[in-house]
DNA sequence: TGTACATCAGTGAACGCGCGTTCACTGATGTAC
DNA sequence: TGTACATCAGTGAACGCGCGTTCACTGATGTAC
């Protein structure tokens, strides 16, 4: 690693089995996430392998065991969901509080119905048997981050609607309080309880399209998705 | 079936053995719920055989297949989520729109707690492979056909908010004439396309505790889910 | 620059399991006369 | 009421698969002197 023998190309010669590691690394996962649509969560690390060319017990230089191939695919899923949502958000106007909020819920809808078995993989149900680690969370978060600052925006610049007189139940008030502690400075407690239903509203609408609920109901899902997610807007203050 | 021959007990003979094989269906799909839990939607036949003490190829007498036996599952969890909505809602006086509702919400995430498997089976990531056949349609309407009920009465007395200026967009409101026609006569549009936006907010605010996403966020989660509930039934006109 | 040694990717065999489904069968229960 | 026959639940063996993980190994690549 901190080497000083050089190779011909100008790189550490640590580096390329490093390289070819990381890329191999990649490969496994590609593949593995090929097969999340066929085996859904219940991933055959033998099929993965046989798909990469390689005999089964190779896979064990990559990936310790099974569920950690999975941990791997769900920090992906959900660091690539994140990467869609900040890069879409960040192409709206700053003063466009509305056209933010919808960035980001279209942002996570396209993303889903592109990947639905990796968005089943993180917003579906648990996988039996399995725990996530603790470094999911940090990816895990970085969607409603930017709900958050959405929030932050309009409450300092007075665009979204402030709720002086809501009072919000006292159970619900400690998680919140809590919640803007840790993650949300600047938002006020009745903008985050609402932002946060909101959210909860934009991952149900999403569920309900791709775990088909709405086959043979909702033949107009974009719209529909939309007409939703502008309520919610409203419902939160942003105009 | 429809022999006359009585057996000493006052049955018809033939009943016994169908009551007999009734029982042993029943005590089948008991098993393979319980094995929900261990194997989610990767249902193993032969562990369920085990557990009733009989060789696996015996439950091939009561379903042909597996999928038939998901299929059995997937119909009761329906059903008996649609009781449990069904009965708490209609304990409620028939005046108490708002009481009704949140009848309905409690009954809905009550029973996903008590049986989370079967609820994830229903309103989790598909089972890859499995396509539902169309006799699980109608008991997956019932619940919401009780939401149905709430509206009709709201805007026949008047009590729910009515909003007649209250344009849907051209798609939105294709698809709501269309549900309104088929299932939800005498419900006006805009109460209806708002009835729906909150039924997707009652099961996303459930899978989210239920699938874990409320984990190190929200701590009181029957307050957190009646606020959220509140806020719907204000959004849809329900007091 | 050359050589001895260490690291590491991938192999192939094995362990000890699991699975859904079919099929010919036995023996008990129910039916028809 | 008694008897011959039909129905049907459950057996046990088999087919043809699948799986995750371990382990001793080979041979290529990288490192240190």
């Amino acid at each position: 690693m901190t080497s000083m023998t050089e190779h011909s190309a100008g790189r550490p010669a640590a580096s390329i089995r490093a390289r070819v590691r990381a890329e191999m690394t990649e490969e496994i996962k590609a593949i593995a996430r090929r097969h999340l649509a066929v085996d859904g969560a219940n991933l055959s690390l033998r099929a993965v392998a046989r798909d990469l060319g390689v005999v089964s017990s190779a896979l064990y230089r990559y990936f310790a065991n099974r569920d950690d191939l999975l941990t791997a695919l769900i920090i992906d899923a959900y660091n690539a969901l994140g990467t869609a949502v900040e890069s879409a958000e960040a192409a709206v106007p700053r003063a466009d509080l509305l056209g933010r909020w919808l960035a980001v819920c279209h942002a996570v809808r396209d993303w889903a119905l592109a990947q639905p078995y990796e968005y089943a993989l993180i917003y579906g149900s648990p996988v039996p048997g399995y725990q996530a680690p603790t470094d999911t969370v940090a990816p895990a978060t970085r969607g409603v981050l930017v709900l958050g600052g959405i929030l932050r925006d309009g409450t300092a610049s007075g665009a979204l609607s402030p709720r002086p007189g809501e009072r919000l139940p006292k159970p619900v008030r400690a998680d919140i309080v809590r919640l803007r502690d840790e993650a949300f400075p600047g938002v006020p407690e009745s903008a985050l309880a609402r932002g946060m239903t909101g959210w909860v509203q934009l991952f149900g609408s999403v569920s309900f399209e791709l775990f088909g609920q709405y086959n043979n109901v909702v033949d107009h899902r974009r719209e529909f998705f939309e007409y939703q997610m502008r309520a919610m807007a409203g419902y939160i203050g942003i105009t």
